[in-house]
DNA sequence: ATTATCTATAGATCTATAGATAATGC
DNA sequence: ATTATCTATAGATCTATAGATAATGC
């Protein structure tokens, strides 16, 4: 064990240490939000927090590492856990993320990039959507059986909801007067239960 | 007149001229569905077509002269014209799409970039979507008048149509396999048309 | 003349390594 | 000792400008 003991880490790395790099992985999130990941500068990071670039890298030695970290916050996004949720209780997140702009163009500018070839995050997003359909069709099952009322079928409605969620971030982030997205997404929640 | 009359457009610049040209577009959709524009270097782009950069940049003088002339090749992605389209079509169109990857990811990767500050794409994603979400609403009212059978306006359907099409793609182009879009697509179709 | 391409190169960045110095914690 | 941070810098890229040379078209 290079390292030490089991508590090693938590002696090695103070709170300190722990404060800084969440300080850090807030203002990734926020350079990402404005030039995403390959536009995003481990300079623009750095000076965010006060640092030097290469004072940087003694938290996160890699871009990629950092983006890593970026990722791992998933309860910035994943508001939807691996447990199930109640349907009703998504228009409410939907609301939730209409007023956190950053953190929604931030997922929608990664989300975007990680399509394109050998993209650090691609792996994460094909993950969490294969996921994500998963939890949403169990969702859809608790509250409507094996059938919705359109005749739809768990798993077929729920690449549904996951692209009406995400496709209207992105309307929404070009045209926020425009785009009305907590209520377009009512508007498709009364479409599933109707049917 | 810098340049003559009106006509010296098509002699200045021969049909040889206009080949390399749309050669050269077309090299910049890969490059661009490989690594975002960002990530995309005029280089790249130049050695596909095989030019040095600087031979590159006499026919595209900016990096942002191309990525015009990219998105100016709307007929690519926007197979839905301003004239009005049947809605029974918008389903062709998306097992279309499944079938040419690569625009698709051009398409979704600078779609994803275009949330970002400053992305030279952003006005045309803007003015695009506006424009999209006011043929699809005209073309729902050709179909159903002012209420779709679930109750919902044009209006309202409209921009969950374009979501539901444009979510789908990440899904299916982060996993081909395990995504039938075209099939979701269609389910979504009879969705709107029940109610 | 105009068009097509090339070589050379300036000037910005960007990531990452090496190694020094100051501060903190046992 | 370990942790935090800095200066210096190597080595890649990247966009774009300047100016030369070859090919094409009137």
């Amino acid at each position: 064990m290079p390292y030490g003991d089991a508590m090693s880490g938590t002696r090695v790395r103070g709170v300190r240490g722990e404060e800084r790099r969440a300080e850090i992985v807030r203002a990734a999130l926020e350079v990402i939000a404005e030039r995403g990941y390959r536009g995003a500068s481990m300079a623009a990071v750095a000076e965010r927090v006060g640092l030097t670039q290469q004072g940087l890298l003694h938290y996160f030695p890699t871009k990629d590492a950092l983006l890593v970290a970026v990722l791992k916050e998933r309860d910035q996004w994943d508001a939807v856990p691996d447990t199930p949720w109640r349907l009703d209780l998504l228009g409410s997140l939907v609301e939730y993320n209409a007023m956190r702009p950053g953190i929604v163009q931030t997922f929608s500018a990664l989300l975007g990039e990680s399509v394109t070839e050998g993209h650090p995050a691609r792996e994460f997003f094909t993950e969490r959507y294969g996921r994500v359909r998963g939890v949403m069709a169990e969702v859809l099952r608790a509250e409507y059986g094996e059938r919705l009322p359109s005749g739809l079928s768990p798993e077929q409605a729920a690449p549904l909801l996951v692209a009406v969620m995400d496709g209207l971030q992105y309307q929404w982030l070009l045209d926020p007067e425009g785009v009305d997205m907590p209520g377009a997404f009512r508007d498709f929640l009364v479409l599933l239960g109707e049917g």
